[in-house]
DNA sequence: ATATATATTGCAACTGAGTTGCAAATATAA
DNA sequence: TTATATTTGCAACTCAGTTGCAATATATAT
């Protein structure tokens, strides 16, 4: 693999999940950092990150792209099942902490999985 | 709700569904139907499938938006997991018959689940 | 039957997320 | 310095999905 700088970019963008433990969506990422990069290098750099197993990605219900920190993954390795919520009335993605067990499907190799729970979230539920 | 009627165009979309037992992309049912009718009519039936609970939506890992025949849901009622498997290969999507356990969340009201299983499917795995 | 209301469809133009090509800028190596 | 590789910005593009509106088709009322 190419080498990697730690340009400025870099590490704002790193810096927004490091702060953040929640999922972030490319489309926000793109919009809160909009002074300090350009569109393009948002999504390059996502790109990267998730390569080295850094984030995952996976599709909300709106059909964004969402990114979050990985826990248990590693570069190559996504076979865990990535368990995320989003709320219905804000929108907001967690990820979860549950664990889920997808039983064996025959004649099938399962590489990875996404899981999206939908609903109401803490906040929205009073 | 409005009345509907049984067009040829809504005969025609359905009858893709009862031949085809596997999920379909809107984008592939488009195509397919290019001579009988217009896009933004394949969009709009298919919309109004999904109220009726006759067809369930989800989204595909390039982003792309499926539809399958509900088996076990009903209008307003899409409370079960809707696993699904995308072959990585070929791009193909199963319905599942796999029952997935979500254990609950707290705080947390689950409305629905998408569960998206990815990786080759048989006729890829040889 | 004729008129009136309602539902469906096609078309074209639009929206917005994500991608691509290329040139400019920045950093590393020789 | 000079040459090489990496990163970034910009503009233009692709393509799934949406919207407004006019035209057509079907149903209901008079």
């Amino acid at each position: 693999m190419a080498i990697q700088r730690q340009t400025a970019s870099v590490k704002a963008l790193w810096q927004q999940f490091e702060e953040n433990s929640k999922a972030l969506s490319v489309v926000e990422l793109v919009k809160q950092l909009k002074q300090n990069m350009n569109k393009t290098t948002v999504y390059r750099i996502l790109e990267r990150f998730e390569k080295q197993g850094k984030l995952h990605s996976f599709t909300g219900i709106d059909g964004l792209t969402w990114y979050a920190k990985c826990s248990t993954c590693t570069s190559g390795h996504h076979i865990d099942l990535h368990p995320h919520f989003q709320c219905n009335d804000c929108g907001k993605v967690e990820c979860l902490d549950v664990e889920l067990q997808v039983p064996p499907v025959k004649n099938h190799k399962i590489k990875s999985a996404q899981v999206l729970l939908t609903g109401q979230c803490e906040d929205c539920l009073q």
